[in-house]
DNA sequence: GGGTCGGGCTAAATCGTTTTAGCTGCTAAC
DNA sequence: GTTAGCAGCTAAAACGATTTAGCCCGACCC
């Protein structure tokens, strides 16, 4: 290598030194390396170093632009600061709400995490698992993921229902959610309400099913079986292909008029098949909300851009993610201690045009 | 700490053993730790050691459970096989879609990222780029986010249309975009055209709007002063609330109609003011497509469930993602080379129910 | 029979920190 | 006049790997 190509060789990264070593600092001040790191980490040992050669130093430091290496920090101090998150995919709707309240949550409180998405594939989620163990996180958020086995981490799961040891569940109260909806349209007037009921490999599907029965029964109002409809949601991973829901949701609007029993209002799974169902139902001539009304879950956001827009449960994706964040933090802090019980978030009602009075007689 | 204590502790966490170490593994076999790195790590030098020798090696690593602390691995070797990432904030759906393709791409790749959401507050950005790199990050992947000063290490921008000295842009053809998108509105018999145009802090506005004059001029179609109106953003950071993008669309779309200027059909920027227009548009009697074609640009996934469905012009935010993160990790092999030219991804024309032929006499 | 070579290993340095256990010299206390 | 204590520092041992430089032994060559 000549001299000539030591300096700005093509393609070198600009503005790239090289980086300043703790050992540098110390050199440069003729004192040790125990010394700058003691007064760096404003250390309880280092109350016996005197405030001025403390500031000499901080400002060394300043000088040479010292950063440590958080690295070989992590390795001498057992301690990462970072989290893994697994889930199903990222560019999902749900995934990426609930991920950007982690990301909220971490970021402040100066951890970082590493992301794997298992796209729903058991042995992807062990092989990831495994990966993330390696790198030393420190613990696990698990999004819209079953659990089986017990976690070798410490572990918040959202959207889980699940009782596992060492797992804090993060979930929406989905008793509310159903007393909502359903207080919504009775107050309308709604007596005669379909259902679409989700994927049976949906982890909120039986949870919040179970909370739609006993709202209802709560409110006075009848289930009827012919009135209801179990979303089939094919090979596992599927259900989160919006335009399979979107499909299903249309095809399943129609079944249920075909089935012939007159109904004022539709609670639908998701916002995704109730938009679906939307459409199938304009398209056979009722009009929403004047004929039927139409409840969706979730609040993605198309929903608010429908024609016309949708009423619907939304979950505040953001702030799960933020509460599963704080829970993880708030156990890794407390080690050893027991895990806090699951903690439940409150969904709100968006009411927008989709819902209506029942038409008389209806 | 009592006996009776030291095993199953409340809130231990379960199935966390005490993680096996090299050395372990080298005492278990009477070895040294330097012949079990070298037979673990496939090394050139592990030539000269038995394949029996190796084979027993390898064995006890899987029957002590040995793995590797990437930690300390990446320390000596300095090496993280970690990138960051830089973007607006997550839960965005633009952002979303490029994080997922960057994913699949840096995960396959045996790499791990970092994100960081800086909200658009340039000292967000600067704070998190530190942190990144002090966490030695070997790369950068910008997705959204203008860059004004050099970068500290190798970096893939995309939606970036700056050029700067080590850094690889990945964008979309906007000439393809442009000439996709108007030549099917010209197809469909459309002259008078007209257009919404990106918020002037907005990364793409700028180039999509070259494309689209010079796509206009190729065509023959003329572009008419009082048929374009520039969506205004507001502050910086609200392009990304699709609220206020739907809302502007919304008020554009009246203004267009109030300008009194007759046209045909609407090119919108993104699909967000599209669907706004799309509302005012029929709020004001106009059907579509028989009385006004609109196009979007994104294919969000509200886009296809609109109704009518809307035509747009798809990017592929995943592919997008792939190719900044391959792009990105070429970089990090080729070490020192230079970069090579920007990356343009061929956008795609999804026709939905929104185009139609322009009505006669149009 | 001395020298070289290659096979089969290992000791020790290294990565950049933190942390433990002192060391030195001074003052205060008994 | 020891001794204890403190202020102000430092040497060296971690953390868990990788990597460089050899060591020892037997075979082969001339």
């Amino acid at each position: 290598m000549s001299p000539a190509t030591e300096d700005g060789a093509a393609g070198e990264q600009p503005n790239a030194r090289k980086p300043v070593r703790l050992k540098d600092v110390a050199a440069h001040l003729g004192l040790s390396p125990t010394t700058v790191s003691l007064v760096m980490n404003r250390a309880p040992a280092a109350k016996s170093i005197p405030p001025e050669t403390q500031e000499r130093v901080r400002a060394a430091a300043a000088e040479l632009g010292y950063r440590p290496n958080f690295i070989a920090r992590s390795l001498r101090r057992q301690r990462t600061f970072a989290v893994g998150v697994l889930l199903p995919e990222i560019s999902e709707g749900y995934a990426a709400g609930v991920l950007g309240g982690i990301e909220d949550q971490l970021l402040q409180e100066g951890y970082f995490y590493l992301v794997a998405g298992h796209h729903s594939k058991p042995d992807l989620f062990d092989d990831y698992l495994q990966l993330l163990t390696e790198r030393s996180v420190e613990g696990l958020i698990l999004v819209n993921t079953p659990v089986e086995k017990p976690l070798p981490l410490p572990a918040v799961v959202v959207a889980g229902h699940q009782e596992l040891a060492g797992v804090t569940n993060v979930a929406i109260d989905h008793q509310v959610a159903a007393r909502l909806a359903l207080a919504h349209l009775a107050e309308l007037g709604h007596r005669r309400i379909a259902f679409f009921k989700g994927h049976a490999h949906s982890a909120d599907t039986a949870a919040r099913w179970r909370a739609i029965v006993s709202a209802a029964a709560e409110l006075g109002l009848e289930i009827d079986r012919r009135l209801t409809v179990q979303l089939s949601g094919g090979p596992a991973g599927e259900e989160f292909s919006p335009e399979e829901g979107y499909r299903e949701g249309h095809v399943f609007g129609r079944k249920l008029l075909e089935r012939g029993a007159p109904f004022t209002a539709l609670f639908a799974f998701n916002d995704v098949s109730a938009i679906g169902a939307m459409r199938a139902l304009t398209e056979s001539g009722l009009r929403i909300p004047d004929e039927v009304s139409v409840v969706g879950f979730d609040d993605i956001l198309s929903a608010a851009f429908q024609n016309p827009s949708l009423t619907t449960v939304r979950q505040p994706l953001q702030e799960m993610g933020r509460r599963a964040a704080a829970e993880l933090l708030n156990r890794l802090k407390s080690a050893g201690e027991e895990p806090a019980g699951p903690v439940t978030i409150e969904p709100e009602l968006v009411v927008r045009d989709s819902t209506g009075p029942a038409r008389a007689g209806g």
